[in-house]
DNA sequence: CTGCCATTTTACCGGC
DNA sequence: GCCGGTAAAATGGCAG
């Protein structure tokens, strides 16, 4: 290949690629500073009295829907009743 | 506790956690959103040709430092000497 | 280094890594072979009409000790309480 | 249901669901001290000089068939030739 | 065969 | 500074 370019290197477009690359870094980085947001409600959270750990089932809990979150927890208590798990 | 509410349940500031939670939750949205965007500038490269597990490890070296980089490289390619994998 | 060998490559030893390396091996095996046979377990528990997704909860719940797992449930229901979620 | 007992509730099996969730127990403690012994000797691979991380490279990189390796290690040199990253 | 979801592995962050 | 636990990423199994 005669005009090989760093934009054009065995056949791969170098350019688009950058590109791509770029774009995926710029939407990681956003990522990135929601979860420390996220981390830092937690904490303040905590700071608060609350406890982190059942926060997140709460947060888990809502994410369902209702009728899922009830069926499931029926099913649940049905199985630990049928092995003797209180 | 004679005048126990909803906001205020066994000693627990209903108001105050519900809103962590809210603001969790909008956090948690947003994120996804973002890890959708991401999927998809994965997606439209795989439909262009690109490899996306490639193009991951593309990303990942370049978040890592030029030095940290070479270091790992040069002690990967040392092991893999020593115990003759080519 | 004049007698640098396969076993001993810019000071790193090749017989010892390799050593190392092929311990992990057979370890990975092994632990490969066993989620195998715990995935077949519940493949079989599905096929009688159990539910794997429940039956992951009382895995884990079982693996808690009863006090750990009762102050964890009633915590939780304290703040659903709170937060009005039933 | 007039003979409900501990090993039939609401239509539920007890004693089978007993019988799988110990079974699984039982593979998932195995599981559990095979992946402390792999801990074990990346730990004392570490007391003897030797990074952890760069051997779980290795015992991925030996867990690909030869073909698939070079084929990896190609397409990702022509990437980063391609972007420009060395 | 492809996309989706669950599990597993890796990396990170906070606590000791 | 290290260890443990928690969250993110990657891999692998499953369903459609």
């Amino acid at each position: 290949m005669e005009n090989e370019t760093v934009e054009n290197v065995g056949g791969v477009a170098g350019d688009a690629l950058r590109a791509y690359i770029e774009r995926i870094e710029r939407l990681e980085e956003e990522k990135k500073n929601i979860s420390a947001d996220i981390r830092e409600v937690y904490s303040e959270a905590k700071g608060n009295g609350f406890d982190a750990k059942i926060m997140k089932k709460l947060v888990k809990l809502r994410a369902m829907d209702r009728a899922d979150r009830q069926e499931e927890e029926e099913l649940l208590d049905l199985y630990r009743r049928a092995i003797g798990l209180e």
